[in-house]
DNA sequence: AAGGTTTGTGCAAACGTTTGCTGTGGAAAA
DNA sequence: TTTTCCACAGCAAACGTTTGCACAAACCTT
């Protein structure tokens, strides 16, 4: 058999439609005899509403969007539980939008999210998004956005990052209080406002420390991978006594780079990352990191969205996060 | 302003909506001329159709659900990806429900995918979850469903598995054949068929290499810590000189607690594991394991999931997935 | 006992599409 | 010229709910 309906119901109960769905639906202006028929037989049948014709008739869907550039094993896991736990309890269903950093895959995400009417979207920009306007579809029908850890500066929409000048600025100045003054940076895609951000950090600190910046030391790379090549290259032709990787990803380039070449953690080389702590773990010694928590930006900006969803936010906010240092021993 | 709909169209078009509606999906009845009219509107006024609406009408959501434990730094991402593509590229949306490891979530997303009329869901079972009772609202509904990596046998529904105790046998055989003897197996909920069957592969291979098999050389451990907590207790009660971890996070768990020892890999301890690959990387050396795919078993679950969808499967399919030995030193 | 209020139910429209059927005008066939 | 046919467009129902309104019966007021 079919799954049953509210009008099955209601022609099995000689009822009208509408009264089980109020019984259903505990409507006090049904009397408890009714309701009880109702939902006893309601229940006998397995009845489940169907939620496409209550989404169509209330006119939205239920549906958060999450848009990320892609899941991979650092960063976003961490942040996904966040939001995913957030999402949840809130009776929202979540789903998943990868952009594999392209624009093109952004922009049709975002024709996705329109035509599913979701109630609000998540979103960590690809690096090759240089502006918003490919949000104005969804902007412009006033459906939330919260921005998260790639984020482009705006005053439209809340957003959740960490102080990224800030967090950059405690591990190059506690490589220095530890001695290090040449010291090779890794960083991430050029083209992404965090990485940037980083980057402008580690020069201004350096200025600040006394220390000379030097291009050759720092190296843009887009998976641990080419970071490694890149930290390897870095090491052969300059002389260092310290890395800072701006993320795990990178963390975990320097450090294959670093076994290569023999030198030992932290006698020969130190390394400083900045990691949501949980690949500093799997190394001996573990790595001393600045620790900004992924799950705290993904509850940090699931919050947000609900909070725009309510209307009890009115106007953007912008959080940005705290992070500790995390003294382990690569230093 | 509001979202246009086919009836605005419509109307600024002095055409019935039924015309709109055929002229947007190049239904043949209508003409190129009107086609183009209403095309050409329907760009400039930023058209996209209300999927709620087309998902009644067609009574079907275009979603397939992934129902899976968690998500975790290990298994499930690469397994996610695979999935996320396949699924993508076929013009479906995906939805993923976690169960946290307990029956009763995974009873209330079976109920959710029957409320949002999944058109498939894939399954990776949580350990709690005994017997498959719960999945008969999606099976009678004849919602197709594939089991993947924590399944329980089953003839009904396709599944994609790994041959557990083949690649237990393997890895077992591969320390014996390096001499040695005495091997510490790490392993983790043992309620799932995944873990019970690796566990009974781990006793055979032992008695058919005249190994005696003992009780005081294996635990089994829920996550990471634990697992190092328990594999060093075995190191510190027992005298062992290899160990077998039956994934990747009891891995990282027998390697913090071999580095808390400090006993040299592999000189003084071997290690092997099972795993997809990725997180061995880390270590130097690097750890040798046997390789599951995480994205072939994706790849595969989602193919035969299309593929009941599509109704090409008319019978179920259980694939087994084979494995490599990847040697790279810590034996 | 007449009026007013409450309580419970039904009617019908609406959400935005899709689709089987009907109907028109004109071209091609007879 | 009459018949046949086809190309095109409109009508209306349907998908399964929800909800404003109307309405009947029963209950309280004076």
């Amino acid at each position: 058999m079919n799954r049953p309906t509210i009008t099955d119901i209601a022609r099995l109960l000689q009822l009208n439609p509408s009264t089980v769905s109020r019984a259903l639906n505990n409507h006090p202006d049904v009397s408890p005899e009714t309701r009880n028929r109702v939902q006893e037989l309601a229940q006998e049948l397995g009845y489940a509403p169907n939620q496409l014709a209550v989404n169509l008739r209330r006119r939205h869907s239920g549906l958060i969007a999450l848009l990320v550039s892609e899941m991979n094993m650092f960063f976003n896991p961490s942040v996904f539980r966040a939001i995913e736990q957030a999402v949840y309890a809130n009776g929202y269903q979540l789903i998943i939008l990868q952009s594999n950093n392209t624009l093109s895959r952004e922009q049709q995400n975002v024709q996705i999210c329109r035509q599913l009417a979701v109630e609000g979207v998540l979103v960590s920009l690809a690096s090759e998004a240089q502006s918003l306007e490919h949000f104005a579809p969804l902007l412009d029908q006033k459906v939330p956005v919260v921005f998260f850890d790639r984020v482009l500066s705006q005053n439209h929409s809340c957003s959740v990052t960490i102080d990224d000048v800030a967090i950059t600025r405690q591990a190059i100045q506690h490589l220095a209080e530890n001695g290090h003054h040449r010291i090779g940076g890794l960083f991430g895609d050029p083209n992404l406002t965090i990485t940037r951000e980083r980057f402008r950090g580690f020069k201004e600190v350096l200025q600040e420390l006394g220390i000379p910046f030097e291009e050759e030391l720092t190296a843009f790379a887009q998976d641990s991978q080419q970071g490694s090549q890149k930290a390897l290259k870095i090491m052969e032709e300059q002389k260092i006594t310290a890395f800072f990787a701006m993320s795990d990803e990178l963390m975990v380039g320097a450090v294959q780079a670093i076994e290569q070449t023999r030198l030992r953690i932290p006698e020969e080389i130190a390394i400083i990352a900045i990691s949501d702590g949980f690949a500093p773990e799997f190394y001996n010694p573990k790595i001393t990191h600045i620790r900004h928590s992924g799950y705290e930006v993904g509850a940090n900006a699931a919050k947000l969205l609900l909070g725009v969803i309510r209307e009890e936010i009115k106007n953007p906010i912008h959080v940005q996060l705290e992070c500790k240092l995390i003294e382990l021993g690569s230093v």
